[in-house]
RNA sequence: GUCCCAGUAGCUCAGUUGGAUAGAGCAACAGCCUUCUAAGCUGUGGGUCGCAGGUUCGAAUCCUGCUUGGGACGCCA
């Protein structure tokens, strides 16, 4: 399947052979060769540094020992073509490339499951995302983090992980009394009434909405009742408002979850559970009549409450259930997506794990920077309380999907976003997204021709006929696509995906631009170069897939 | 004050677990549509990789200090 990388694997176990040969290194002293992909096509196909990395061991210059590596490969056990010593003592490869004519038939083989590997080996990830509290509209920064965690989830599950997306419902606590006074308060106020919202609401329009779909169907009928029934009942039909209206938007965003996990479910006797196991431990203590974690026993910077005075948990302790609950279900690793405000909570949570008997190393948490938006080359200011916040909903139909979507897994999640409006929504070629998708439409539009004109598509295309520059820069490309994806996946970077397919779209732009694909005067190369567009158009689709994005036949 | 993230071209950002002459898009400039989609292509200019040390054959990358911007430091969630 991956045909790039059982060309790599054979050339460094070659390598490898080499050194041994030439008497430079005892086999237990080998270090682990490493092949690089040069930034300059003049330094072939590969290179590696293993010369410079036996210098010391063999005790001789780099560039003598890259010469004794050179006369011991074996050049057609490897697939080489010609071997050069360059620089301080790389060595570079220049491959007889075989491996591209295979490219072509595998890719239009295994068509839509091309990129797909099996590096994961069936580990199994959990991956926690979004997971906004049930109290106000979705908006930038939540979007960024649904972004991410999907093509996270993606990528990991077309690389053979076992993936699962869950999304954790705050439907406990605090926050969500402060909904049901805040619905009340909008109703009360719907029906005409002079109130005040909570000091603690919530402010959203959306919380207004609510407010008047029960004065809707229900009129006066709640504001006579007993005060607890009444918050009762708008905790519950706010809750429900929220989680649908979230979930809707979420879908809308073409992001979906697995299992969406109550906080509530905690409270039956899970949080007793884990605050015993804690206690077992030794690691709670009671102070100013409140239950502590000593989690600077695992390196926080103070110990943490779990239990207030008044009795109520806090926020941690149904978490730490939580994450117990999660590692308790057999995950191999449990990926939590945060926000940047959150990033504080970690050393906590982690502390707890540890407390509770875990490894640590199964808890992850990829932290989301902040999105700042500009519009008319301002920065707007975005905040829940205020609820000036542009919403996600706000954001689809003004921008749209896919270029929103493409937008935030261009970046890196560690690095802050500068999202800008007018930019985003201008439909012009200053969009990133639009010209991969052009890239795929262009290929559709040609294969329609090509139909029209009465080319062949069979795969009995002679491949060795792919010879120009261009061609064989988009072979190339085409064959790292598994590896990219598999890469992404275990270093947990979307964003290459979204760099990978760029790339693309833009050698198969160049070569559009400098070779016809449907020529009547050479059949048999039009014959290859349909099945090369073929291939890039499977693979541009594929990776556009694994974004979210679409990949339109026209545009 | 402590901790986390970031500082790379005018702007927004990449930079392959330390590699060769640091890249892309946008913006600027000059070209390319009687030819499969010009939402495209080709070329040019543009850099003290925040600053200063250190580690080594080699540092944008690792270490230390400093600096700038953002965020977090609650018996809120």
């Amino acid at each position: 399947m991956n045909v790039l990388a059982q060309t790599e694997d054979i050339l460094k176990q070659e390598i490898g052979e080499a050194v041994l040969k030439a008497d430079l290194a005892a086999k237990e002293e080998l270090p682990q060769i490493i092949l690089e992909k040069p930034k300059e096509k003049a330094h072939g196909d590969f290179a590696t540094n293993i010369a410079m990395q036996l210098a010391r061991i063999a005790k001789k210059a780099p560039k003598q020992i890259a010469k004794d590596i050179m006369e011991h490969l074996d050049h057609s056990k490897a697939s080489i073509s010609k071997v050069e010593i360059a620089g301080p003592g790389f060595i570079n490869f220049f491959m007889k490339n075989d491996y591209l004519g295979e490219l072509i038939p595998t890719i239009l083989k295994t068509d839509e499951n091309y990129g797909k590997t099996n590096t994961g080996q069936g580990e199994k990830v959990q991956v926690e995302f979004v997971s906004v509290n049930p109290t106000g509209d979705l908006h930038l920064g939540h979007a960024r983090g649904a972004a991410f965690g999907d093509v996270l989830c993606n990528i990991l599950a077309a690389s053979g992980y076992d993936v699962e997306r869950e999304y954790y419902i705050n439907d406990a606590g605090n926050q969500i009394d402060q909904l049901a006074l805040s619905v009340e308060a909008r109703y009360l106020q719907a029906l005409g009434e002079n109130v005040t919202m909570p000091e603690d609401g919530y402010h959203g329009d959306d919380i207004i909405g609510i407010g008047e779909k029960i004065k809707e169907a229900y009129g006066q009928e709640w504001k006579e009742k007993d005060r607890a029934e009444r918050l009762s009942f708008f905790k519950e039909y706010g809750l429900q408002y929220e989680l649908k209206k979230i979930e809707e938007d979420l879908a809308d965003f073409r992001v979906h979850f697995d299992n969406w996990f109550s906080e509530r479910t905690l409270y039956q006797d899970k949080i007793h559970d884990a605050l015993a196991k804690l206690k077992d431990g030794g690691f709670v203590y009671e102070k100013d009549d409140a239950t502590w974690l000593r989690s600077t026993d695992f390196g926080d910077d103070k110990d943490r409450v779990l239990i207030k005075s008044d009795g109520s948990y806090t926020y941690l302790m149904p978490d730490i259930a939580y994450h117990q609950d999660k590692l308790e279900r057999g995950f191999d690793k449990i990926i939590n997506v945060w926000g940047a405000d959150h990033h504080g909570y970690i050393p906590r949570m982690r502390a707890a794990i540890l407390a509770l008997g875990y490894a640590s190393d199964k808890f992850e948490v990829q932290i989301i920077q902040m999105v700042n938006l500009f519009e008319n080359g301002e920065k707007l200011r975005m905040s829940k309380r205020t609820g000036k916040a542009v919403a996600l909903r706000e954001l689809m139909s003004d921008v749209g999907i896919d270029a929103v979507r493409y937008f935030f897994v261009t970046r890196s999640n560690d690095s802050q976003l500068d999202f800008d409006l007018d930019l985003a929504r201008s439909q012009s070629n200053e969009n990133p997204v639009y010209y991969v998708q052009y890239a795929h439409a262009r290929i559709c539009t040609m294969l329609k021709q090509a139909a029209n004109k009465g080319f062949s598509f069979e795969q009995d295309m002679d491949p060795t006929l792919l010879t120009t520059e261009k061609e064989v820069d988009l072979l190339k490309k085409l064959g790292e696509f598994p590896k990219t994806i598999a890469d992404a996946a275990s270093k947990h970077t979307p964003h290459k995906v979204t760099q990978y397919v760029f790339d693309l779209a833009s050698l198969l732009h160049s070569f559009y631009n400098a070779e016809k694909v449907l020529d009547e005067d050479q059949p048999e190369r039009t014959k290859a170069r349909i099945a090369l567009m073929k291939a890039v158009r499977i693979t541009l689709r594929n990776g556009l897939r694994l974004i979210g994005v679409t990949a339109p036949k026209k545009m």
